[in-house]
DNA sequence: CGCTTTATAGAACGATCGTTCGTTTGTGTC
DNA sequence: GACACAAACGAACGATCGTTCTATAAAGCG
């Protein structure tokens, strides 16, 4: 890896816990400087743009989230296994990556929800990948036999991702000590709920 | 009321649709000062600061929540009837109150979670207030017969308001047509989970 | 009406924003 | 070591930010 690519990556690693705090809107060049110790013109250059830069910072979110939350659960075998380890990790992940200020894709999907360009686009595309991953991980649960055969399993995943935002929202804001138990209690009701009831199959 | 008043409340009117696109943190007094056609300085003569134009937005909010969702929810029975009429209303609001970018309350939670100040704290008291009426409204619910005496009226609330947070995401990012049915399955399911089964009572 | 108070306008402030340009420093290669 | 290239800098740009000050216009009241 050339110096360019080096510090490039360390921009990128300040920036990505600054807009944890800030927000990837509230990103600011002259600040970003200030802390990586370089002159703004120097860092502008790595990107071309500001916009350039929030977009290299929603796809470094991405890419460590698929690192943190779902590799590593994808090493549980397929079904609520599976499952449940990818919600353990998720409520887990503002604290394993470098999060200081929450999980900075949440705050981008709501700063940008209404704000057409290339940065909605950008969380919009990493959600829906989001998503159809739960379906599909729901989907094997079915096949697995874990879940019931009548399970909609873009319901389910709709609800998942309810539990999630809850419970960053109570812990956060809230300082509910509470926050990630409800989650997980909530997570097993659901599942209890479209389980196979094995008594009665 | 004087004409102060009546300006002040065109110019937070203003603010209020604005800052549903652009964030409370958004808010820029030349740009709103600009939509009002009034001048820079005659629109800040009325708030101060900027801070106190945002803290006027985020209390605006509320109090037209609680008038558009919650008064007339309260018109309902106590029980199930009312804590659905909220619900209902709930995923109408950005709708029926002028909120064309969005619940500008989760927004500012999103946004301010971790920017301690007068903004944070404003957000975080409606928010509790919110929850606070949640709660109570699943507890009298319990009283009236309609949900389970161990029901836990706090985790149910918790719940719900992760229900409301995914619809809103899904709905205005990812396009999602079925938000408000998914989000209305999801609190039927979850009501179901917490009644009291009459056949067996 | 006249008088006091309030509301609005206009100009300017210093600060910061993203961005551009020319130059200097550093890196990697023959 | 010399050369070519990439990387970083420093200064400046125009724009916009929130805010302050002074002066004008309007509103409210006797």
């Amino acid at each position: 890896m050339g110096k360019g690519e080096q510090t490039r990556q360390a921009i990128l690693d300040e920036a990505f816990s600054l807009a944890s705090c800030v927000g990837v809107g509230g990103l600011s060049i002259g600040i970003l400087a200030e802390r990586t110790k370089m002159s703004k013109s120097g860092l502008f250059a790595h990107f071309g743009s500001k916009e350039e830069l929030q977009l290299a910072v929603l796809r470094e979110a991405q890419q460590r989230f698929a690192e943190v939350v779902l590799r590593p659960a994808f090493r549980q075998p397929r079904g609520v296994a599976r499952l449940r380890a990818i919600v353990l990790n998720w409520l887990d992940w503002t604290r394993v990556a470098n999060l200081p200020g929450g999980c900075v894709i949440n705050a981008a999907a709501a700063e940008f929800d209404d704000q057409p360009g290339a940065l909605r686009d950008e969380v919009r595309r990493g959600l829906i990948a989001l998503r159809r991953t739960l379906v599909e991980t729901v989907a094997k649960a079915v096949e697995a036999g874990d879940l019931r055969p009548d399970t909609d399993p873009e319901q389910l995943a709709f609800e998942l991702e309810g539990i999630y935002q809850v419970a960053q929202q109570s812990r956060r804001l809230l300082n509910d000590p509470d926050a990630d138990r409800r989650a997980l209690f909530a997570f097993d009701r659901l599942v209890r709920d479209y389980a196979v009831e094995r008594g009665k199959e």
